[in-house]
DNA sequence: AATCTTCGCTTATCACTGATAAGGAAAGCT
DNA sequence: AGCTTTCCTTATCAGTGATAAGCGAAGATT
């Protein structure tokens, strides 16, 4: 009945860890060719090749997947981030690069950017956030405000300032991101253009020249 | 047959027109307690008091009605940006009384906000956005950035700066809004704090000092 | 070897969703 | 009066996420 310490009296690892991965990998394709809301759980079993009820084997619910799908989402950025290393950079280079990371994550991989940040639930009473997508998105924003820290401290002087500068950074990118996403059909400028005119200014507001110090 | 210019032949405005009115007002509500997604349209019908079929006599579907809410955040939106007048100002406390009209606009009215900036649609294929929420999105830019300009034309140079300067000052401002009311659980600073901060950032990119030319 | 247990799966079914069909009743116009 | 239009009803549809009950094969126990 107990189980010997560290060794689990039974294995009943079969195919099932497989399946579980077999079927985060076809939600997420599924959910880039066709939105999340449009994608059914019929829909990412029959692209797995099983009944719909064989879902709820390996996830609790349909939340509990894009939950999944979201941490993913929310590492692979961490990733990202942290195999930036800009030993010999001035602190606004390093700043842009470190931006233009974020960036271009939100970009490339639009759905799980989608996942990290717009998911709302399908029918969650007031908007009450999956724990487990909180602390996943605390731990990503520590690595963001650490990383951002370490790159610019020669630029930062009072307390507290790490935290400020990273949250309402991680707010600019994520209006430009987020908007580009959203309302794709938009007629933005130049998207080139754009990134480097906002990092400018955030840069120059930043950085300010040497024996001028900020009004206000 | 062929109705006098300027008379419909026939008056058939019975109750229908407050009907709708009913209905937009009722679904508006029950969207800011529960949710977008969480509100069915049964549960619209049953809030005015008719059944879930009358609906579709005022509104094609769901998203219709969704749109007709959205384009109303929007006009609300472009109403409060119109409503300041800032002759006797400085450009930089022009522009941050614009940000904050903008910012209080998402805070003090979250549904609306998302209705305009956020919304997704339920079923739709590889997210179309719905070209009434595209013109009438398009119309508040166009305010938004007529506004700006008259604002700050005194510190705009370049040619085209101002769309650009409103395409990522909107950016910004909706970063900070969205993510606001997307992870409202989120440990984040003094919200005070947090725009004051941002927002002179910003405009410390802005509004360079006087002799000073910004870099790159 | 025979049995038992567990696990991943199936089919059947649930309540609920948005949407349509068909028809009814009342108001307004000719 | 008769006709049309408008707004509403009930009945019903296919599709959704989720649960119940049971089946069958692999692995463990006897």
């Amino acid at each position: 009945m107990i189980p010997v310490e560290g060794r689990s009296t039974r294995k009943p690892r079969g195919r099932g860890p497989e399946r579980r991965e077999e079927i985060l990998n076809a939600a997420l394709r599924l959910f880039s060719q066709s939105g999340v809301m449009a994608v059914s759980t019929r829909d990412i079993a029959g692209a797995v090749g099983i009944s719909q009820p064989a879902l709820y084997a390996h996830f609790r619910n349909r939340d509990d997947l894009l939950t999944e799908l979201s941490e993913r989402a929310f590492s692979e950025l961490e990733q990202r981030m942290s195999a930036l290393s800009a030993d010999a950079m001035t602190d606004r280079a390093a700043f842009l690069r470190f931006c233009r990371i974020y960036i271009d994550f939100g970009l490339e991989q639009p759905d799980a950017y989608r996942m990290a940040f717009m998911l709302e639930k399908r029918r969650s009473r007031f908007e009450t956030l999956d724990p487990r997508i909180l602390a996943a998105g605390l731990k990503t924003f520590q690595c963001f405000e650490e990383r951002l820290a370490r790159l610019v401290s020669r630029s930062l002087t009072r307390p507290g300032e790490a935290r400020l500068l990273a949250q309402t950074l991680w707010a600019g990118l994520h209006g430009l991101v987020s908007l580009w996403l959203a309302r794709r059909e938009f007629p933005w400028a130049d998207r080139e253009t754009l990134i480097t005119r906002y990092l400018d200014m955030l840069a120059d507001g930043l950085f300010q020249p040497e024996g001028v110090t900020p009004r206000r």
